[in-house]
DNA sequence: GCGGACTGCTTACCT
DNA sequence: ACAGGTAAGCAGTCCGCG
């Protein structure tokens, strides 16, 4: 991120204030950090005073580089010595520093003294940005604290002031297991920074979020580069309750009611002072440090900003400053909260999958159980206190996304930018294989490694990449156990905690480590490959993500069932242990995701091989302890009615042999288990119910199946024995009978009849087929202007197109014969292994066409 | 010309 | 712009058939 703020002289002294973001300012040339102070809730900005500048690496000598000299923006070519992982070996590499990131790269075209240096020649490191270079280069982390004193810039350490903070290091101490580690001392070190780094506090931000409307012209989403409409309202809401509707009058729209609360202010400006009303606006936006938006990156930021330039508001006094792909504020952090609950490592490891897409509407009724406001009318139909508070709504909503279940979003935002040393709003905005990239680029610095480049890696995989692969996959993966079909008592589920992290540390797995060069490793064999890893080097990906690791299992396990917990630290562990959670989950898929600059598929290859060969192994023990496994999934084995010595027997063996933890996960009272994988049901002790994988569940079923599976499973939870299995079928049966009659009579409600899909791309790429839920959605050209990302409901209909969209739906089209048999195989998942029979009373027959008899 | 077998596309899910 | 493994429904195609 590139900022113009110029030059501004540094704080003689700022309090410990938290580093949040750091950005390049053009104007001055320098790397630019932004530090949050948690008391007086302002930024302190501060400029590299250092004289740090960019560079990159070449294997060319300075002589052969001579041609760079005379270009005026590189400063100097030095040659230094760095570490090669991937070849075990030092070397000398060239330096070139430059006077402007620019002059690295970022400039493709011109001359060949104009271009950057990475178009001309072969470098190393040249694709980092320059603010990350000055963080790494100076250990300096995001989200530590930092005081100055006397113009001096030096890190500070809150005090963790409870004794429990200690204990649980001894704990953490004790429990390190080093296995075959080469540097034992050196991983114990690793671990005890990662601790300190993460238990600082985490303070309270203060945020406002933004919400703008527009007048928009009839089916014309108003573009945001152009911003030629009127801007017509702009919500803000913010910390400590604070909430503005600024609405520009305009003639002829009524005012209406106010149904805003009191301590909600309403600002109307006359038609001919929007630019007045932008003014105002940026001006609350400066008294804060953090800005939330809602597809602010792509919409409403960058509207304002074009929008004020158009209207006569100078650049300098717009505190927006707008990037390619982003938009930023020159002195504030912007963060897009579109952006980060689109992230599905969010999405799935921080919500549990609680939203299936990503419009605010979606995310707020699952996240926080509120609507967006509706009041069914156009927007050049509502009056301005109706405008308003639409608009107010959306920024409370958007302001909430942060401040729900203990404001747990903000604290994974900061956790998470400690782990991968990454400014927040970048952890906001960014996948998880950037988080990794940054976090493995910094201790790439710290221990004076050159970091490969892409084709470096590529090299080294070229002969092997050639083996029997998957069809459309690049390599295999866990292994899927066949269930053993039938409703089972007393079913245990045991699983490895974090195996593929376990196994990338316990079997030294790294992108320099899987087939390393000395020939005395190749004996270090991986099973099932043709790979083998080092025995002589720790793997620097295989330390960092082991180091996370035993953090997540041995220390912020332990510490979150402690009892003596305030609030605070509660939170904050929560916040840890969900981060770390996150970014181990990812830590192994990245190796194998082409877009991580550090790909190298040997590694994630190797990952997946020693996890089956882990749960192959572990089943013929259970085998050989005369347990039996009903099912598993690449981690996870169900075992029936094990003894408590069977298991922990297991739970030895596994450590024993493989390194890996096995736990206990759960224990089912039954469980059912049909012949596919990934489908099963599973009752606690306590009664709860798990569902895994079944239609009934999913997002795309209609509602009235939906609720009619979930209330067969209320049922099904209350069953304890096999003898009261009986009666719940009886039961359930009844309430299938009852459904399939509703739907022949037409009882059930369009919108609860409406299956709902997910476009991946938009309606005119499907060129291939075209699938049901496309062939609605064009029948909604005109009306409703679908995009990737967006969900069609739609119901099946008798006819020629067989399905019709929700909107233009009626009753009377409905094919209730589809139905009938939708409902029958979703609901055929759960009872077939349980031998209720419904053949009689729901299928139809083959020679039959007629419903009446189907029925009957 | 038609229907069953088959493949491929698409979505949603599991770990 | 993390991975592979699996289920399900449907679209489209191929093949055989007096």
């Amino acid at each position: 991120m590139r900022v113009n703020i110029g030059e501004s002289s540094n704080p003689e002294t700022m309090p410990p204030s938290m580093l949040v973001s750091a950005a390049y300012d053009g104007a001055s040339k320098k790397a630019l950090l932004k530090f949050y102070d948690p008391k007086s809730k302002g930024l302190y900005l501060w400029w590299d005073e250092t004289g740090h500048k960019p560079y990159c690496y070449s294997k060319l000598s300075p002589e052969e580089l001579g041609h760079l000299e005379s270009r005026s923006d590189i400063l100097d070519i030095s040659r230094v010595e760095k570490h090669s992982l991937a070849d075990d070996c030092t070397m000398a590499v060239s330096k070139i520093t430059a006077g402007d990131p620019l002059a690295i790269g970022g400039k493709p075209y011109g001359s060949d003294t104009e271009r950057s240096v990475r178009d001309i020649i072969e470098t190393w490191e040249s694709d980092i940005k320059y603010y990350e270079t000055y963080l790494y280069d100076r250990r300096i982390v995001v989200g530590r604290y930092y005081k100055a004193q006397a113009g001096e810039l030096e890190p500070v350490d809150i005090e963790i002031s409870d004794e429990v903070s200690l204990a649980l290091k001894s704990l953490l101490w004790d429990k390190v297991d080093s296995g075959s580690m080469v540097d034992e001392e050196g991983f114990r070190k690793c671990i005890s920074d990662w601790a300190d780094l993460l238990n600082q506090p985490i303070p309270e931000i203060k945020r406002l979020s933004v919400d703008i409307e527009v007048e928009s012209v009839e089916g014309r989403l108003p573009d945001s580069k152009i911003a030629d409409n009127t801007v017509t309202a702009i919500g803000l809401a913010g910390t400590d309750g604070f909430g503005r509707v600024l609405v520009l009058r305009t003639p002829g729209t009524p005012e209406g009611a106010n149904e805003l609360g009191p301590d909600i202010k309403v600002e109307f400006y006359e038609p001919d002072c929007e630019a007045q009303m932008i003014r105002d606006a940026f001006e609350i936006m400066e008294s804060y440090p953090f800005i939330l938006t809602y597809n602010g990156d792509d919409f409403d930021l960058p509207y304002l900003h074009n929008r004020a330039m158009r209207l006569g508001i100078k650049n300098e006094d717009s505190p927006l400053h707008m990037l390619k792909d982003s938009a930023t504020l020159k002195r504030g952090i912007h963060i897009d909260l579109y952006k980060t609950m689109s992230n599905r490592s969010f999405q799935i490891y921080a919500f549990g999958q609680k939203y299936t897409d990503f419009s605010l509407n979606s995310v707020s009724v699952a996240l926080l159980g509120k609507q967006k406001i509706d009041y069914g009318l156009k927007f050049d139909e509502m009056s301005l206190y109706q405008t308003a508070n639409y608009c107010y709504h959306d920024a409370l909503l958007t302001y909430e996304l942060t401040s729900f279940g203990d404001g747990i979003l903000m604290n994974l935002l900061v956790t998470i930018s400690r782990i991968g040393r990454m400014p927040i709003d970048d952890i906001a905005r960014l996948g998880v294989s950037q988080w990794i990239r940054s976090l493995l680029y910094y201790e790439h610095r710290v221990r004076n490694c050159l970091i490969p480049r892409r084709d470096d890696l590529a090299k080294r995989t070229k002969e092997v990449t050639a083996d029997a692969v998957i069809k459309d996959k690049k390599y295999r993966g866990g292994l899927v156990v066949e269930p053993q079909s039938g409703v089972h008592f007393d079913v245990v589920v045991m699983d490895f905690a974090s195996l593929y992290p376990s196994i990338i540390k316990v079997r030294n797995l790294s992108y320099e480590t899987v087939r390393c060069p000395h020939p005395e490793c190749r004996k270090n064999s991986i099973p099932q490959t043709k790979h083998w890893s080092c025995s002589k080097r720790n793997g620097i990906t295989s330390m960092i993500i082991g180091s996370l690791r035993d953090l997540r299992v041995n220390y912020y396990k332990s510490l979150s069932r402690k009892e003596t917990l305030t609030e605070v630290q509660r939170q904050q562990y929560t916040a840890v242990s969900q981060a770390l959670k996150v970014i181990l989950n990812a830590s192994y898929g990245v190796m194998g995701a082409d877009i991580f600059p550090l790909y190298f598929l040997p590694a994630a290859e190797a990952t997946t091989a020693i996890g089956r060969h882990t749960i192959l192994e572990t089943i013929k023990k259970c085998k050989d302890a005369g347990v039996d496994v009903l099912y598993g999934d690449t981690d996870s084995l169900f075992v029936k009615s094990p003894t408590a010595e069977q298991v922990q027997y297991m739970i030895d063996e596994a450590k024993k042999d493989h390194g890996v933890d096995l736990e206990i996960d759960k224990e089912y009272r039954y469980c059912v288990l049909s012949n596919r994988k990934k489908n099963y049901l599973g009752v606690s002790k306590s009664g709860k119910v798990d569902v895994k994988g079944l239609t009934g569940k999913k997002s795309h079923t209609p509602p009235f199946i939906r609720k009619l599976f979930a209330d067969i499973l209320e049922v099904l939870a209350g069953v304890q024995s096999p003898e009261e299995f009986e009666q719940a079928k009886d039961v359930v049966s009844k309430m299938i009978q009852e459904c399939g009659k509703k739907i022949e009579n037409l009882e059930i409600p369009l919108d609860e009849m409406a299956f709902s899909m997910m476009l991946s791309k938009a309606p005119s790429e499907y060129t291939k087929t075209q699938p049901q839920h496309i062939r609605a959605a064009r029948q909604l050209d005109g009306i409703r202007e679908l995009k990737r990302g967006d969900r069609i409901s739609f119901v099946k209909t008798i006819g020629k197109p067989g399905v019709r969209p929700l909107e233009t739906a009626r009753k009377g089209e409905i094919d209730t014969t589809k139905y009938a048999e939708f409902l029958e195989s979703t609901i055929e998942q759960v009872t077939s292994t349980m031998d209720m029979d419904f053949d009689v009373i729901l299928k139809k027959p083959k020679q039959a066409g007629l419903d009446q008899f189907f029925w009957g």
